[in-house]
DNA sequence: AGTTCATTCCAACAATTATTAGAATAACAA
DNA sequence: TTGTTATTCTAATAATTGTTGGAATGAACT
């Protein structure tokens, strides 16, 4: 290679990762991923994509090595391939939001609540939900919920939130939260509950955004 | 919007970020900007595109807002919109060199001189040029060092360094740097000066590692 | 061995992006 | 004004990527 090639070849390993993240398909699939391992035919049903297009795009990812397969038998389960992955995720989307105004503006309309709750840490949060002073609820679904969540909170995923609003109370506040800011799964939940007039709010964050404070997730099996 | 499109519509915004650096050329362009603002005219010709070409590259990223324009006369000036972009490409940089080996053996063999001056410190490596210990030398364009160079380091291009050999001491070490460490000007110039026996070696980071970390560099109009 | 099922490969077409050439605009200089 | 230079815009074509359907693979279960 002369230095012509080599300064090429240089900016086409780079662009390999730039590829793999400029579709919104792949940046879905990636999404998913960032909560939990998963198999083709999961992220297609969540992604509204057939099985074919998702194993495509997942060809795609896996070529720039941003996810690893491994085999659980007749499944193929795709996960991030290292932590790096969340990390880069997360600076495309906080860029995005600081960038693009239609961008932010659009997410704060769409419900994204914000009141008194934003303003408080995680911690304080997972506190008051300990002493049960507010009800946390996990809107994910139940796999996601399984492969890790926040401490105190419940699984109520969001198709089964109508069928389940007697359990929860109508005198304390119900906080939601899902995959993350972007994640509009909690704003819905909150719609619903306002709606039947429970007390409700979301979280601004979600769960990608406390796996980029470093801190780390409960897991079980079941709740 | 019904939510399906809403989900679809956060997915491509963040987009907007990945199709802007999924091209190689764009990517180029990325890193001369990291390195102070320019002109299309002196992009096309440093990164070897025809101006045209160069400019629609520079409207894509300008579309992704990830650089900004200013007028100078005839000239149309362009820059990095601001320091999250240049965190974004030394993120996808150093993503690129840690998931793909063929990247980082390629850089590897392609002379980058890994001896003792790899493992000094910047603070380190500037203490012994101030002493004169060692000859720290910038081989960027002219304009580069201008907009910001190492402390101590005086501008030799790589394209002056054969005419300006004499200038150089043979019985200390010079090292060499350029942008960063994906950057090969440095290697150019070891290469070239060990042939003619002199003592040479590259510092592995460059010019957007140390803003990566943060420290300021001095400007000068001329050295 | 045969069956089943998830996944991938292949071929085709549609849609998008890259690249080049020529025209148009905008600023400056005389 | 006119001419000059830098840049962008428009249009056209080449190249790449996205998407879908049908066939093929290959592991796991009976």
């Amino acid at each position: 290679m002369n230095s012509h090639e080599l300064r090429d070849f240089v900016y086409q390993q780079i662009a390999r990762i730039g590829k793999a993240v400029s579709s919104p398909k792949r940046l879905e699939l990636l999404d998913l991923l960032s909560q939990g391992e998963k198999t083709v035919e999961l992220m297609a049903l969540r992604s509204d994509m057939s099985v074919k297009l998702t194993s495509a795009h997942l060809k795609e990812l896996r070529h720039a090595k941003l996810v690893e397969t491994r085999k659980d038998g007749k499944y193929v389960v795709y996960s991030l391939a290292n932590e790096d992955i969340t990390a880069l995720w997360l600076r495309l989307r906080a860029l995005a939001e600081n960038q693009y105004k239609e961008f932010s503006n659009t997410l704060n309309e769409q419900g994204r609540v914000v009141d008194d709750t934003s303003t408080l840490s995680f911690d304080q949060v997972f506190k008051k939900a300990k002493r049960g002073e507010i009800v946390l609820i996990d809107v994910r679904p139940r796999d996601e919920f399984a492969a890790g969540h926040f401490p105190f909170a419940q699984s109520i995923p969001l198709e089964d939130l109508k069928k389940r609003l007697s359990e929860l109370p109508k005198n304390k506040e119900i906080i939601t939260y899902c995959r993350g800011s972007h994640c509009l799964q909690a704003n819905e939940a909150v719609k619903i509950l306002k709606k039947r007039g429970f007390k409700a709010a979301r979280l601004k964050e979600g769960v990608t955004d406390l796996y980029a404070q470093g801190l780390s997730l409960e897991k079980s099996t079941s709740r």
